[in-house]
DNA sequence: GTCTATAGCTCGATAGAC
DNA sequence: GTCTATCGAGCTATAGAC
């Protein structure tokens, strides 16, 4: 899952974090032991202490890296985009490559999805710098696709930011993209997200 | 949390599972140790086996309770809904209730989604069956919208249903009842969920 | 870089007094 | 019903050989 890497330390580091992120996913931060971090990572406990000052250490870096790797693949997509693209467009170039994301990367994503309110405090603060970024980044996608016009006034841009990312990461718990499509769950999202359940002639509530 | 309990023995199971709820919330589900929940309930860990059998025993109960309360309040209110309730109205009062039971029994709902895919196989596997009824019921309820008519056929049911359970259980780990009106936030999600992000004269995509 | 060995602690669970 | 006491196991982290 981490490439790129080159000499022995880098790699081992790699392991030691994707066994890391798989384990927290399926067990939880608790429950993990470091033994069992170590065998998932082809080594012995001790010799974790050589890549990882402590277990806080470790699940530090699963939490950012579960973020920063849909952050950048979202944000590069946006980036990418032409000038002329409409708000439909953006936000589902938004939705699809951070579902994208969260499924190629989903032992990171979902552990931090799933962790993320167990770990020491100040675990917890460390994510949440990288936890800000992310959020901001929508929001300017938000911006971006309401000066291209189209986006309803009655929305509020936070609390639709909040929404979609929530919603968009509660798939991790139900959705298999070797059985399904990623592509069709971003279209169903989108579709949803943007028309809404009811016929438009009729007001809601 | 638990009410309506008599005799001592039903007080003291009630205090175990409040105090369990709390502490698997915030802890995550290995973290925390029959010790600290038999100190928050006001006993000794040996105690806690006169109640339950293990410590699994005890997370199934706070699993199962975590749906349940949920459900119970949605499918009163649903039921209690006049036949000529229209599409809008219904999804409007389920959201809304689903919302306020969220809330009302934070520490049980929260431990639910946070720990659910945590825990041993066989706690998941039983709780199970009480998630499947309540998917079923918001099914129902969304066949009741669809016969009121106004519903758009492009929208999917079960693509919906899984959205709408996902997004608004990931309200409780940012919005704070307390702070904010639990009413307002369940106008904003029909208000999304319902209407959708974009003007209605513009085609999505 | 990775190993073995282990210190010091906490865990879930049980037994038996009251 | 709740207590005390304790078993055997597993935990994080460290020390030092290789």
């Amino acid at each position: 899952m981490l490439i790129g890497k080159k000499d022995k330390a880098d790699i081992s580091r790699a392991r030691i974090l994707d066994a890391a992120a798989g384990l927290f996913r399926q067990y939880g931060y608790g429950q993990v032991s470091l033994r069992v971090i170590a065998e998932a990572a082809g080594m012995k406990s001790g010799s974790l202490y050589y890549h990882f000052a402590s277990k806080e250490a470790i699940v530090v870096e699963v939490l950012d890296l579960g973020i920063e790797m849909v952050h950048q693949k979202v944000d590069t997509a946006i980036c990418a985009m032409s000038e002329q693209a409409s708000a439909g467009e953006l936000l589902h170039a938004g939705i699809l490559n951070h579902l994208q994301a969260l499924f190629a990367f989903s032992d990171y994503t979902s552990a931090n999805v799933r962790i993320y309110g167990q770990v020491p405090d100040e675990v917890r603060k460390a994510n949440r710098r990288v936890r800000r970024r992310y959020e901001a980044l929508w929001m300017s996608i938000l911006s971006r696709a309401e000066e291209s016009g189209g986006l309803r006034a009655s929305v509020d841009h936070d609390a639709f930011k909040l929404m979609l990312i929530g919603s968009l990461n509660a798939t991790l718990e139900w959705f298999d993209p070797v059985k399904d499509d990623v592509q069709k769950l971003a279209d169903s999202y989108t579709e949803i997200l943007l028309g809404g359940l009811l016929n438009h002639v009729e007001s809601n509530v």
